[in-house]
DNA sequence: GTGAAAGCGCTAACAG
DNA sequence: CTGTTAGCGCTTTCAC
């Protein structure tokens, strides 16, 4: 209630337990050069007077802040929320404070590069899912503290991510082993800043699709966002109306899937008997929307990711270049079944009786 | 690629423009009493020498650290997703870092409350959602920073919340006027620590049936929690096999009212022909989804609760007992419709038309 | 308008 | 094993 009164220092806890400052630092950091009864002393005069560290103090002389930074675009998102989730804990058990900056739009991306404001206030970074420029990558080297790149590969630094192209070269094979020759993707607009993931996602699509001497056909491509409804229409509608319209589709993320899936129902086609759809990421929703999938794993990345900062922050002899890629899983569920009416050539009218 | 090399310091940036340490900090921190010619010539230096100000040896004499910590029982959800993403770019503004605490279970939670982590790290904390003890209030307390609760009511203390009971009675509200009788309620499982709302809602909801003079009906209300399938399926048989099977639902979020009418349609049960459904957030689904909601806008929430918490830090004479309580606004959608057939048992004769 | 000096609370040598 | 001494890089009086 009275936030004005100051904090007791380590000369308080000191006074009090009948030592020097000194010993008090050492017991407090479990060094141990200390006597038994001095430490139980000092514990409980540090306890007893709700004493705490002061990290500004303490990193003024080791130089070392206690803090991992993380850059982001946004927090709301299942990606970065779950990955979130597991790395904040992680830090907290290494004793370490995480600290977020967000970054939405343009405008505080450039003040972000700009001032660098994480410079001296933090001992790793962690950038997360931007598709940087060269210079904003040249900056972050010279903020002087490891950088992590995580959900993107960044040449000669370390990243963690996991495998897109690998991801969609199963989700697209599932559909082709289905039957299905004609398979929309859809992947999702940039904005957001996860663009790296969207270009390796359809590069494994058309790597399967060659695999299986299927010409590349642009028209079966088709950008669309889950939050816009109206796109999502036009999307949706544009495949239909195609002369050779798609028996399949593959969505860069459940939560188009999904988005795709209402569209179509809404429009009387059903899922999976005249559509078949799968997604990526393996999003809560899948499971209650039987959704098939290619499962990643987002704490897992976030887990790697922290354990990769905090080795790096430990150990500057370690490799500044490792590059953690993180495995992808099919999940076939409901969303996907085999093609209708396996017709004997791609001219002929798509009647599924 | 070399973080061993140290930062440059103001002495550094004082030799370089040929002035004292003092001046540059007085430039730097915007202080007028700086000449225009001297003013310019430090600005050049630091921006050559890539300075930036060590916040740790700042704060060590002024005493406030520049951070606002958040308190969260977890980051992988809509409400924390979008609280925060309107929260960071605001204290940003401010000059402020954002510090996240995740708090996912109780052996975290322990320990954080033990611990304190914050003390001295912060220069206020805001608590979201989580339903403290009295002794975990206490401890806050005395962290020696103001403490904001948010998405939650905490007597005697600065809070933020949205209006649970009005949002609740809205809802039901409209399902009464869409002659609705037999109405359930289902509240999530408060795992996440999100049972102040909870509750708030389920009173909303009686307040509702009590003034329309329908009595409470125990068997109406199903707890489920949305990630649980076969506790939906079990949640949503128990209310359809009921002697008198409710004819509208109102789901604690919308999550779990997705999740609702996805089932149902599972089981054959039209939505809203045969159940209107409605859900409490205006999540992102809920526009997908056609969903009638209660929208509340947990981005607003993190604004006024980040306002709130660099006022209290910046005048100790702030009103340390402020509540602010945010609006809610039905929205119906496409879930919900008047009671199909209008029977004339019961009390009253329901007849529209 | 600017500089000199003191000191914030801690840790890191160095003695003992 | 413990205490003493010196700073870490800033901001803040207080002179000038």
């Amino acid at each position: 209630m009275s936030p004005a009164q100051r904090h007791p220092t380590m000369a308080d806890v000191a006074d009090r337990a009948g030592v020097s400052a000194s010993t008090v630092s050492r017991t407090l950091r479990g060094l141990p050069t200390v006597s038994p009864e001095v430490r139980a002393r000092v514990q409980q005069a540090a306890r007893e007077l709700n004493f705490a560290v002061s990290r500004q103090a303490a990193s003024l002389v080791t130089g070392k802040t206690g803090v991992v930074a993380v850059l982001v675009p946004t927090l709301n998102s299942w990606f970065m929320g779950s990955a979130l989730s597991s790395l904040g804990p992680l830090l907290r058990a290494a004793g370490r404070e995480l600290n977020v900056y967000v970054i939405p739009d343009m405008t505080e991306r450039t003040s972000f590069f700009e001032r660098l404001p994480a410079r001296r206030n933090a001992d790793a970074l962690l950038v997360f899912g931007f598709d940087l420029t060269d210079d904003e990558t040249a900056r972050l080297d010279d903020l002087g503290m490891p950088v992590i790149y995580v959900s993107q590969h960044a040449e000669g630094r370390p990243s963690v991510y996991v495998d897109d192209v690998a991801g969609a070269l199963k989700a697209t094979r599932h559909l082709l082993n289905l039957g299905h020759r004609r398979i929309a993707f859809a992947p999702t607009t940039g904005a957001t800043g996860f663009s790296f993931s969207s270009r390796e996602r359809l590069l494994g699509y058309q790597q399967a699709l060659t695999e299986a001497g299927i010409p590349l056909d642009d028209e079966l491509v088709v950008t669309m966002a889950f939050e816009d409804k109206r796109g999502l229409i036009a999307g949706v509608g544009h495949l239909l109306s195609l002369r050779e319209p798609p028996t399949a589709l593959f969505a860069e993320q459940d939560e188009l899937a999904v988005a795709v899936i209402h569209t179509l129902r809404q429009a009387r086609i059903e899922v999976p008997e005249q559509m078949s759809v799968i997604g990526f990421d393996d999003h809560q929703v899948a499971e209650w929307f039987d959704l098939s999938t290619v499962a990643q794993s987002p704490s897992d990345m976030g887990r790697q990711a922290g354990e990769l900062a905090l080795q790096l922050i430990d150990d500057s002899e370690a490799d500044h270049t490792r590059h953690i890629v993180l495995p992808t899983q099919l999940i076939p569920r409901a969303t996907t079944a085999r093609r209708a009416s396996p017709q004997e050539d791609d001219e002929t009218p798509q009647t599924p009786s």
